[in-house]
DNA sequence: AAATAGAATTAGAATTATTCTAATTAATTA
DNA sequence: TAATTAATTAGAATAATTCTAATTCTATTT
């Protein structure tokens, strides 16, 4: 094993607790925590593949859903691509590049507040709030 | 033709100028213009055979998209469901009333910036912006 | 530690929204 | 009106995801 971090450290993390951890749902959630971006489940697939190549995408499916719905990891969409899986648990955006392809983690300023921009209905009770940007970082000699 | 809107009116539309009117697009237009929910392209399918039952599912598609990429229409996409189609153009966000299974516009508050709410990138141009609510309206009584 | 029960994993089939293909038809231009 | 170009169509193809049913784990109880 390459891994710097052990499965024992990721079956203890915080996120996880009161989820069953088995080896699989360790390795998922392993791959997500390991490198930062976003990966889809095809991606989270390939990856922990190269750590217990006996892994199913069907169980890389159902391990993404069970952190998902575990609240661990959240899942987030453009457009009509694949989902993609992001460890990121603090409130944020997503924006994607589209000169890099890379998908980049907006936070929301603090103090700000939803209700500042949108004109909410009232007695509405927001579970999920996804913000998606799409567009170009301008390169400037400037910066 | 039951409709109030000619196929004249609706091909006159400034929103739509420039883009080959063409019978199947007018008809796909005016079904997004009529009924003004999300529906999907599925629904306008449904919805565009009653006046035009020749029509088939690809054309549907295809209008579509010329509509999107025209910038007549926005397409909308909440979670892994299939798009949806809305021919309000005004920045909006949508919130996704788990309760009705409706989906409302919501306005942005006008004067506020994303770029309060946000910690943009420097130098992020962006070309598109997506911002969906999924929650429920608490129904009070007080209300 | 063995038996049990319930849950997770697996391979592969099924599903479903969407896109593609190739032929036909319609719209625009000459 | 003929020629040219673009749009429409039916049906096949694609791709992400979910489902199914059998197997294997894991945790719990003897």
């Amino acid at each position: 094993m390459k891994n710097e971090v052990t499965a024992q450290e990721i079956a203890n993390h915080p996120k996880v607790k009161g989820l069953r951890m088995t080896r699989q749902r360790t390795e998922v959630y392993r791959v997500l925590m390991g490198h930062r971006d976003h990966p889809t489940a095809g991606e989270v697939f390939e990856r922990a593949k190269q750590n217990m190549p006996s892994i199913s995408l069907a169980t890389v499916y159902n391990c993404l859903e069970a952190l998902v719905q575990h609240g661990a990891v959240r899942q987030v969409n453009f457009e009509r691509e694949s989902s993609r899986y992001c460890p990121n648990l603090s409130e944020h955006g997503h924006f994607h590049d589209e000169t890099s392809g890379k998908i980049i983690d907006i936070p929301l300023k603090k103090g700000a507040a939803l209700s500042d921009l949108l004109e909410l209905p009232k007695g509405a009770q927001i579970d999920n709030l996804e913000i998606t940007l799409r567009g170009r970082v301008l390169q400037s000699k400037a910066l």
